[in-house]
DNA sequence: CATATATCAGGCGCACTGACATGA
DNA sequence: CTCATGTCAGTGCGCCTGATATAT
């Protein structure tokens, strides 16, 4: 019969930058997770298809840059596209070391969809926020990470 | 020799607020990771010390809701923690079933040491934001999480 | 009975490392 | 020679599920 455990993190916590950005990435992943998946995708997929469509044609080390999804993972993920008829593997006769990746008018239309099921998480994740201080999360968010890069 | 790949994310990743918060989520983690690692201590022991720190004395499902982590990794963190003489475990004699869990003098230094170290390491993070900026996205990413909490 | 606690085994996703073969 | 590319094997961490034993 003790009192109400606090139940919420200590205050050093609450403030840490690091800390409030992983919980609520935490979060974020969740969401995201559980919505891709109800259309039998997951977050790496999705990031090579908006590469693709974004940049077109490109090698499997082009998409690695283009998306954050590491080079040695690359690999996979494309093996599951393709199976999925979502995006086209052939060898680029130019350098034969690579392979062009190229998004099928399947794979857009799949991405048009996860566009839409995405723009719904992002709406309710921040659902607590003004439109002004979404814009402003964002753009803090990018210079933080802008910064990252650089080291 | 081909042109230069974009090398930049593309838009629809760089405006997605879930997408920029995992990112800056993995840069932050990476950094605290490598910073608690030259003291020998990894993300779950300081979550788990300052929990204790300043709630005092808890059960391990406390400790477990109030830093985050998962009950069936609080074990493994405090026998580590146990190991290192930062806290003390023992029965309650009130609740059979619970363990007593206490930071030591020896764990409190340690968590001040921590907190040394992890100061830097917001700094550094946040290093393009100024001081209003800084204090916004404290803000902003609370707002969300405290949002999170309730689904 | 249902609930809470502590423990353990294991899975999944993601980021990453290291090695290797091929080709530019 | 070097460097880049694609591939594979495997590691580590964080989050989580499920099972079990025990006590309330």
């Amino acid at each position: 019969m003790d009192l109400m455990a606090d139940d919420s993190p200590p205050t050093r916590l609450r403030t840490m930058a690091s800390w409030l950005m992983t919980q609520v990435a935490v979060g974020a992943d969740r969401v995201v997770g559980e919505r891709l998946a109800t259309a039998d995708t997951r977050r790496h997929h999705y990031r090579v298809l908006a590469a693709l469509d974004e940049s077109g044609p490109s090698s499997q080390a082009e998409v690695a840059r283009n998306c954050g999804v590491h080079s040695s993972d690359v690999v996979a993920v494309v093996n599951d596209l393709v199976g999925k008829g979502l995006v086209d593997r052939s060898p680029d006769p130019a350098d034969r070391r690579r392979n062009t990746i190229t998004i099928t008018a399947v794979g857009v239309g799949k991405l048009r969809e996860l566009d839409a099921l995405l723009a719904d998480v992002q709406d309710e994740l921040l659902a607590p926020l003004t439109t002004d201080e979404r814009t402003e999360l964002v753009r803090l968010l990018g210079l933080v990470l802008e910064h990252q890069g650089r080291s």
